[in-house]
DNA sequence: CAAGCGTGGCA
DNA sequence: TTGCCAAGCTT
């Protein structure tokens, strides 16, 4: 070697390391069916292979095509991403099946152009559904291909910045290959997934050692560059667990913000001291016991939150209509419905009764 | 264009 | 416990 990072060693390295070392079994693999192929890109986006796998197999049971998912109400949708988080993603992918019924006659466009005009497809996810379902050749620019490319060429700078961002964009359409584009980005991805790892890569195994620079200068540890650090507010919420006939009041949140879309616990508002006034006043329900339930903390990205729910229990569900922002959900029925995990979650322990938490005995 | 958007795993 | 961030997109 030279002491120089050559664009042309890239690809063959990568592509030959593949047929040996890459994952070829992965559920989403082995297929061009390009509905398949996107709905694995869309779950995966900021969510790793473990956690969509089973989410995966539900999706495609409930809906085996693009038509039944086109025709499918959006909460039945939101019910079956419940838990998987990032849930505008479930929302645009709604939306995208039925343009593609409509726009598209049913057909999934085939160029990676006309895919990313889609809602929820972004450059680098055209990309990666037209190589695979399609074999066009494209640049994608993930996760793991920005952390592998500023590791091989030693770029520095946090890749979230628009100037690296740009430049690992031109980087990574200089490296693509003539042919087996589908091969290279999969190798690509399983670069960075398995060896080429935030923490602790296996650099004594990877394919790129010989002309990687952060390797050469000792600089592993440093690339990519961190995000820049954030204070993380804390917010607080106190929230209604209503409870009527065995059934709970579930409210549906705003389309923006956290959440958007899913029905949530009520939330009573800071100023109102009296559960059980408020519950009056805002539902018209009258309260016969509230008792206040476990504290529950829930860390966000960008926030933390502090959620303290109050049982109230009703004799009945009195005027409360179920219409589109309000419905009665039976306390037996949670895995039917589109919940975040932190209500999932106070929802199980009003049913099951709460985790047990090891304490020690209190004296008499 | 930087901030907003979930959740779980890991150090 | 806390911090960090993973197959990004939208506004």
């Amino acid at each position: 070697m030279d002491g120089t990072t050559r664009d042309s060693d890239f690809a063959p390295r990568l592509i030959a390391w593949h047929r040996g070392h890459g994952r070829h079994d992965l559920p989403w693999q082995n297929t061009r069916d390009p509905y398949r192929i996107w709905l694995s890109e869309i779950m995966l986006q900021q969510t790793q292979v473990d956690t969509v796998i089973p989410y995966y197999a539900r999706f495609l049971a409930r809906f085996p095509d693009l038509a039944r998912l086109a025709a499918a109400p959006v909460d039945d949708v939101l019910a079956l991403w419940s838990g998987l988080g990032y849930y505008a993603r479930a929302r645009n992918l709604h939306q995208a099946a039925q343009a593609v019924m409509t726009r598209h006659d049913g057909e999934f466009p085939r160029r990676a152009a006309q895919i990313a005009e889609l809602p929820g497809i972004g450059r680098s996810t055209a990309a990666a559904i037209a190589a695979f379902a399609f074999g066009e050749r494209g640049a994608i620019l993930d996760g793991n291909v920005k952390r592998v490319l500023c590791r091989v060429f030693g770029i520095a700078g946090f890749p979230g910045e628009r100037a690296v961002e740009q430049r690992l964009w031109a980087l990574a359409e200089d490296l693509l290959p003539q042919s087996e584009i589908g091969t290279y980005i999969q190798a690509q991805m399983d670069l960075g997934a398995t060896l080429c790892t935030r923490a602790r890569p296996a650099c004594g195994r990877c394919p790129m050692a010989e002309i990687c620079v952060a390797l050469r200068e000792e600089r592993v540890g440093e690339l990519p560059a961190a995000r820049p650090k954030k204070a993380v507010p804390q917010r607080h919420a106190r929230v209604a667990v209503i409870v009527a006939d065995g059934a709970v009041l579930l409210e549906r949140r705003p389309p923006t913000g956290i959440w958007g879309g899913l029905l949530a616990l009520p939330e009573i508002p800071e100023q109102e001291p009296d559960a059980a006034r408020w519950l009056a006043t805002r539902y018209g329900l009258s309260a016969h016991a509230t008792r206040p339930l476990a504290v529950l903390n829930h860390a966000f990205t960008h926030f933390r939150l502090e959620m303290t729910p109050v049982l109230v229990e009703v004799a009945g569900r009195g005027h409360v209509a179920a219409d589109d922002d309000h419905r009665w959900l039976a306390l037996d029925a949670l895995a039917d419905a589109g919940l975040p995990t932190p209500v999932r979650r106070i929802l199980g322990d009003v049913v099951d009764g709460p985790k047990e938490t090891p304490q020690r005995e209190l004296p008499l």
